[in-house]
DNA sequence: GCGTATCCTGAACGCCTGTTCAATATGCGC
DNA sequence: GCGCATATTGAACAGGCGTTCAGGATACGC
């Protein structure tokens, strides 16, 4: 039996090994210079076998995207519903965005991966997929607070929009080290910018919200 | 003369026919994607004049970032100058960014090469080079604006890099043609979010500003 | 006119890298 | 234990593509 599990369950262990291996080395080098032998050799494991579960480069650069979205998304959601009220929510979209938990060092890939949209439909897929997500989230948490009398935007929509497009372009400077362009200061501006589009008054309150 | 003139004068013209060809091989088919082969066809040449003037592929591509840099900022600093007042030369800033004029179709190469600037330092020059170029220019404004009394922002350094960073965030969703982002939208979003940001109260008055 | 530097070409070279494949190992059902 | 399906490997293959190069055209100085 324990034998049996092993035995089913070993492929799919390398399979996902490669998988991650696979996101790793494209973290490193970008889609474009990611090879075949580098995700065999960060897997630990021969060419063949990545083209034995992947078909193609293609296919496991494709899988490694899906696995990517799913990951963030996970993650962040658990980590959202955990959050108090719609003020601290918001808050931790912030702090998430500007890379706290999973997003450590994701803005990177998201600019490959915007790059790579212009292109591949997989990849314009899973953009698509994860802006929604994401554009979802916040629209959930300002209607909650509009709900609860906490915000106040002249035009929730809109705001959405925009606060989702700023999380964005200071995402860029952050993702290329722009120089005075920190975690801190990607939270403070979106905040402030937060406050204004949606006339929060009160602060948020320290609650579950990580530190 | 006219035959030393000449003489003289087609290397260059073909050198730079070979420039503006790699430069519509990227938008095309993006970095990565282009290969010497493609910018010889497009400019007409072999490829052995690619290489015989830049000297290697890479070394178009870097010629080409430069040609692009100055090509836009000339464009955006002389339109920008024959502007009347701090508001309309902001709003000329809006409706340039959001695809007028040499910035038509320039987004995805921007996408691109924010993606190309995480590895590759010429890419991460221009792309430096060209932001702060910017983002200097809608502090000029802003600080004039704040001059006339038209503008009344609570910290305008932070508002300089806020209105950027939005604009780079609505970028991306200019670029990937997200359902329902246009330019108009773009524009319209980004005004607003001044107006927010800035205090603004005098509408743009519809000067020489196009259409 | 002639030599020379510059410009330009097209073919050949050689490397890089994705993919294929035959061979081998592994574990499971019977 | 045996055969079969699934995994896994490493080497060989093949195509693409950047770069090199030897040769030729062109125009200029003398």
């Amino acid at each position: 039996m324990a034998r049996a599990a092993l035995a089913a369950k070993a492929p799919e262990e390398r399979r996902e090994r490669i998988m991650l291996a696979t996101i790793a080395v494209v973290r490193e080098r970008g889609f474009a210079g990611t090879r075949v032998a580098d995700i065999a050799l960060e897997a630990g494991t021969s060419q063949g076998l990545v083209l034995y579960h992947f078909g193609s480069l293609a296919g496991a650069l494709a899988a490694c995207l899906t696995m990517l979205e799913d990951e963030f998304y996970e993650d962040f959601a658990h980590h959202l519903a955990a959050e108090d009220g719609p003020v601290e929510r918001l808050r931790f979209m912030a702090e998430l965005a500007a890379g706290r938990g999973a997003a450590v060092g994701n803005w990177a890939l998201w600019l490959e991966l915007w790059a790579r949209a212009l292109r591949d439909p997989d990849a314009r897929a899973v953009r698509e997929s994860q802006d929604r997500r994401w554009r979802a989230a916040l629209r959930r948490v300002i209607d909650e607070g509009v709900a609860a009398g906490s915000f106040s935007p002249s035009n929730s929509a809109k705001s959405v929009l925009r606060l989702a497009a700023l999380m964005d372009g200071l995402a860029v400077q952050l993702a290329l080290n722009e120089p005075g362009m920190t975690t801190r200061k990607f939270t403070e501006l979106w905040w402030e910018s937060a406050v204004l589009e949606l006339g929060i008054t009160e602060p948020a309150k320290r609650g579950k919200s990580p530190r």
